[in-house]
RNA sequence: GGGCCUGUAGCUCAGACGGUUAGAGCACUGUGCUGAUAACGCAGGGGUCAGUGGUUCGAGUCCACUCAGGCCCA
């Protein structure tokens, strides 16, 4: 026997943080994060993407959810023998770097930025980016994300840019790139357009706006009623300013309109449902139709001030029309409304662009040329007034947006913009969507389906700074609009004549570079910036430099098979990765996406940095533990739920699956180093991973006779292909969850039955126990990367090694690779470099699970019958009774009922069949089978059984007889298999039944049973007078025990019993009648057994 | 305003096809067990399955509407 103990001694208790601490000092010095990709190289190769977060923010919880399912994927293919490049990226553009840069130097507007100069301000926002750097990458080793942020991709830098211009100039030369109007909250103070972000800023409630009802004179001839009568369109507005922009009246087409006399005797049409609400009392119905019927109607159009060629100023349908408020006749500015621009679109409808930069009107308007609208709001309503055109007017309060910076009202405007034509690729969007695999599913037809659907032109620009430029120069020679797009540094340098190696692409250094255009002009680069989501969404391409390098690299890696992010990118990355791709190369960007719900506060409400109710994921992680904080991100709720999230709920998962899982360790650590028990690696099999790669599988191919050996391996290779089955199919919980399930019964089932035998050092108890842990540690490793590493190095790697170095300790100064101490150089040194288990289909075995969980059913039916007795478990009971659902089930039983009798300390099993002697019974009619078959005859049936004897029916029943049952002048037969047969107990014996299952115990005891339990009692105390006095399992001990005669009995019966349970190697009965004493300075203890004082002591030998 | 999702015990969540008395864990109460366990077993209290209406012999489950929350878009 070796004097050296096998494996590491583990404490039953642990601190995770300080065990995941050691850990990551292991994965830092072998390497192991770059060897899980290098030791990979040339097999097969799984994609991810990184979805690239912004570090100019600190990292929280929900990039912990985020990251931890990133994770889990390229981990557990790693184990599949895939190779797995997971190469980090930063976001680093776009209007939140720039606006924590303006908040920095006190900035307010884009004046102010030009003034301070382009070039200081960006080279600012190039620092800002990384501010956090530091913080995310703590963060990301600490969680064990293992993503390589040494090589990560970063959008600002110069080849990162390159290659988003080389997709700019594709799509310009398919003609995909066009300048348009789009509609944006416009701040006339500052003279920019607000991001949505900003915008989101600077909503305010109860916004007092005119409400305004405006009268159209539909024209002669074009309505309904007698030529030259006065005959008008009400229409309703917030913004009067925006009338002398009025092309167009739309309308629901399939809501009701009225036309109506009004009591001045003008007739009036509007939506059918508001004419109530808007109208003054008195007003006769004329006539009643759909929207439908009112298109095409034109009106005298309010102003001429600009002329215009086109049809305009007649009634279109819009699906935005409402009839909440207003007239159900919306006025239609397509300068100045998201959905008037769609519905200008879709008719040909003029732009009629009123205003300035300033926001004020342009000369044309004559009557307020240079008036600031929202100022000229009341002069037009008078203006209307005096034509006879304003119907009403009065006040509207609603939620209106302001700039966020200097307080203005914003308005919605048209700007001029670069788009992409996606929507000439629609279809294509739509087709290649169906080729992805959407986790949840709904989103694929639905949010994100829908979206592709009614897909619109990606507005490409921004009039900012710090973002990708749009590679696009124009001729500015008088009424030119020649342009070029410049696909590459070459290509530029070739325009300006010159090498252009450290030319920094961005602004303001591009828009320096000039050079003549072919019309005599000089070409100037657009100011425009590109839209930062294009940056992300071009990451495939932009991450290698494609095409300018890396050539090889990108075609193996171009498409993802697998990425991951939150709910809100559907319209974010998740669509630009899309867009890019399906324009670019006609195919879908990923294969695989789970998409995430979000982490909410404890309460259910919206975790904020303003609510104060944001948590620290480094709070969670120094509590509990990087592993707990991921098991419970993976385990809580389905992937795309949201999810209510704190640091309390954690800790439970701690408690109830780690220490479980931990003490099971424990356990078998101190039993498997007290045996002789020795592990026999030379029968470790060499996995067959059918790629060449010879990885050794510490697993045994153990067949060990003891039924709950076979049962737990049983469990465990059927846990073993679950699982796999579901990290195949990106089912997070399914590879979870019944990890733990497994492990609880593993705990409180197998071990607990089993503690005998690992004190007796049964070598295939250990083997057994020894190959669940490894083999649950591997099942384990995508998940909770540190716990299964623990296991591993203490039960594989250490056992492994020639030398007898602690792990975890490979410490300073080494600087041979720890591999060469491996007896193998097949075995992996860590678990996350280990091959993915394989099931062992000839160790399944469905019938022993099955039986097996009928075993736990009746224990625990047993124990329902004790309790409801209160007969204690200590005190064996003479007989159990059983009646289990079939004869099969019953012999089944028999096999097991060893099990069954240990557990419930009983002494004897017997079966019975009919259930009469014991209980009373009650036929309850199945409402599925019965219901399928009659219908609404079922309940009838059920009247019409529950008026017979009811014995009598349920023995029918059980011979197996088809019984006919009248009801209601009708006969239904009703077979065995459609009825339950209920029992309740009779007194005598007590008894607990479930689902067909029955099990009855005796009541009666006699002496002999009542002297055991007497000495089950006593070892009780002794054990507990053992652990009190912190005796080692293993220490030998003299016993005392002082009593009158009962005990004394007790012991010449059970003595022998007593000293083994306890280790006693002496048992000294003291007679206090008789003058003996306890000795004194022992430990002991005095307790009552049944009215008589006992006392016991003992001494260690 | 529109689209998608969510709503089941105090908390976190399960509840294929509509079908037996709606479940589990945590928390609470009682009790039992324990020389691996920070555990565990048994029992109990705790639910108008968000609400209303409908389909059906039968609805947590299907349909319609409403309410509340989340995300995205206006």
């Amino acid at each position: 026997m070796s004097t050296q103990p096998q494996f590491d001694e583990v404490k039953p208790s642990v601190s995770y943080p300080e065990m995941e601490e050691k850990i990551l000092q292991l994965w830092r010095q072998r390497d192991v994060f770059q060897r899980s990709m290098s030791e990979r190289a040339g097999g097969p190769e799984y994609v991810f993407f990184e979805g690239p977060p912004t570090a100019n923010g600190r990292p929280g919880i929900h990039h912990v959810l985020a990251r931890a399912f990133k994770d889990i994927f390229p981990r557990y293919k790693t184990m599949q023998g895939y190779y797995v490049l997971r190469r980090g990226g930063w976001d680093t553009h776009g209007l939140p770097v720039e606006i924590e840069v303006e908040k920095q130097l006190g900035l307010t507007g884009k004046q102010q930025i030009e003034a301070y100069g382009i070039a200081e301000f960006n080279a600012l926002c190039r620092d800002s980016t990384m501010e956090y750097i530091g913080e995310w990458e703590e963060l990301t080793e600490r969680m064990a994300f293992w993503v390589d942020l040494k090589t990560a991709y970063v959008t600002f830098r110069n080849e990162y840019i390159e290659s988003l211009w080389w997709i700019l100039k594709q799509f310009w030369e398919k003609d995909l790139l066009f300048q348009g109007y789009k509609i944006v909250p416009y701040c006339p103070r500052c003279g920019t357009p607000l991001s949505s972000h900003e915008l989101s800023l600077g909503y305010k409630e109860g916004t007092i706006d005119p409400s305004v009802y405006v009268k159209f004179r539909v024209k002669d001839g074009e309505g309904r009623g007698a030529r030259g009568e006065e005959e008008y369109l009400l229409a309703w507005t917030t913004t009067p300013w925006t009338l002398p922009g009025n092309v167009a009246l739309a309308v629901g087409a399939d809501v009701d309109y009225v036309r109506v006399r009004d009591v001045s005797g003008d007739v009036l049409t509007l939506a059918a449902e508001l004419a109530e609400r808007v109208l003054r009392p008195g007003y006769e119905v004329l006539d009643r139709m759909k929207g439908s019927d009112l298109v095409g109607i034109h009106y005298e159009p309010l102003y001429a001030f600009y002329p215009v060629e086109q049809d305009y100023g007649y009634v279109v349908t819009g699906d935005f029309v409402s009839t909440e408020d207003g007239t159900g006749i919306v006025h239609i500015a397509p300068a100045f409304g998201a959905d008037d621009m769609e519905v200008g679109k879709k008719y040909g409808l003029p732009v009629i662009l009123t205003i300035d930069a300033t926001g004020s009107f342009r000369p044309e308007v004559t009557p307020w040329a240079g008036v600031f609208v929202k100022d000229a709001d009341p002069s037009i309503q008078e203006e209307l007034a005096g034509r006879g055109l304003l119907y009403k007017s009065g006040t509207y309060e609603h939620t209106y947006p302001f700039c966020w910076r200097c307080d203005s009202p914003l308005l919605y405007t048209a700007r001029e913009t670069w788009y992409v034509r996606t929507s000439a690729y629609r279809d294509r969007l739509v087709a290649l969507n169906q080729e992805i695999n959407w986790y949840p599913e709904h989103i694929k037809d639905g949010r994100f389906g829908n979206w592709l659907e009614n897909n619109v032109d990606w507005a490409l620009g921004r009039e900012r700074y710090w973002a990708t430029p749009i590679p696009i120069w124009r001729s500015d020679a008088p009424g030119s609009t020649y342009m070029e797009c410049i696909g590459s540094v070459a290509e530029l340098e070739a325009k300006v004549g010159r090498k252009l190696e450290d030319l920094d692409l961005h602004r303001p250094y591009v828009d320096a570079l000039t050079w003549e255009a072919p019309d005599g002009g000089t070409m100037h680069r657009i100011k425009e910036l590109t839209d930062v989501w294009f940056d992300s969404g071009s990451m495939p391409v932009a991450q290698w430099h494609y095409p300018f390098e890396n050539n090889a690299k990108w075609d193996r890696q171009k498409q993802a098979d697998y990425i991951c992010e939150a709910i809100d990118q559907t319209r974010g990355w998740f669509y630009t990765l899309h867009a890019v791709s399906t324009l670019l190369f006609d195919r879908p960007a990923f294969k695989n996406v789970i998409c995430l719900g979000h982490i909410l506060a404890e309460d259910g409400s919206k975790m904020s940095k303003s609510k104060g109710n944001v948590v620290n994921p480094w709070e969670v992680f120094n509590t509990h533990g990087v592993d707990a904080t991921r098991w419970y991100m993976y385990t809580a709720s389905p992937p795309g739920n949201s999810r209510r999230f704190s640091v309390n709920l954690v800790g439970e998962t701690v408690r109830r699956f780690l220490n479980t899982l931990w003490n099971t360790y424990s356990f078998f650590v101190t039993y498997a180093n007290l045996s002789d028990w020795r592990l026999e690696t030379g029968d470790w099999r060499v996995g067959d991973s059918g790629d060449g790669a010879n990885l050794q599988s510490p697993i045994s191919n153990l067949q060990s006779p003891n039924l709950l050996d076979r049962w737990v391996l049983s469990e465990l290779n059927r846990l073993v292909r679950d699982v796999t089955y579901a990290y195949e199919n990106y089912d997070v919980l399914g590879a979870t969850r019944p990890v733990a399930d497994f492990v609880e019964s593993l705990s409180n089932w197998y071990v607990r039955l089993s503690r005998r035998r690992f004190w007796d050092g049964d070598p295939a108890a250990l083997q057994t126990l020894y190959d669940v842990l490894v083999t649950v540690a591997h099942l384990l490793a995508p998940a909770t990367p540190y716990v299964a590493e623990e296991l591993y190095q203490n039960l594989v790697v250490r056992v492994a090694r020639k030398g007898e170095r602690e792990p975890g300790r490979v410490g300073a100064g080494e600087t041979q690779s720890p591999i060469s101490n491996l007896q193998s150089p097949a075995l992996a040194d860590s678990i996350h470099l280990a091959r993915w288990p394989q099931v062992n289909q000839a160790l399944i075995d469905e019938q022993l699970s099955a039986d097996m969980a009928m075993v736990q059913r009746v224990t625990s039916l047993g124990h329902a019958a004790r309790q409801n007795a209160n007969l204690k478990v200590r005190q064996p009971l003479a007989q159990v009774v059983v009646r289990t659902r079939n004869a099969a089930e019953e012999a089944s039983l028999r096999n097991l009922q060893q099990l069954v009798l240990d557990e419930l300390n009983v002494k004897e099993m017997s079966f019975t069949h009919a259930s009469g002697d014991l209980v009373d019974v009650v036929v309850f009619p199945y409402p599925k089978q019965l219901g399928q078959k009659y219908g609404k005859g079922y309940p009838k049936i059920r009247q019409a059984m529950s008026g017979l004897d009811q014995a009598d029916l349920a023995a029918r029943f059980q011979a197996g007889e088809m019984v006919e049952i009248e009801a209601e002048g009708e006969s239904y037969a009703v077979a065995p298999e459609d009825v339950e047969v209920r029992v309740t107990p009779r007194a005598g014996f007590s008894v607990a039944q479930e689902a067909g299952y029955l099990v009855a115990v005796t009541t009666e005891l006699d002496q002999a049973l009542i002297q055991e339990g007497y000495a089950r009692e006593l070892v009780r105390r002794i054990q507990q007078l053992r652990k009190d006095a912190g005796l080692e399992i293993s220490d030998r001990i003299v016993t005392y025990v002082a009593d009158s005669d009962l005990m004394h009995e007790v012991l010449a019966h059970f003595g022998a019993y007593v000293r083994e349970e306890t280790l006693s190697v002496d048992l000294v009965q003291l007679h206090p009648d008789q003058g003996d004493v306890v000795p004194e300075n022992l430990p002991q203890v005095t307790f009552d057994l049944d009215g008589r004082e006992v006392t016991v002591a003992i001494g260690k030998k």
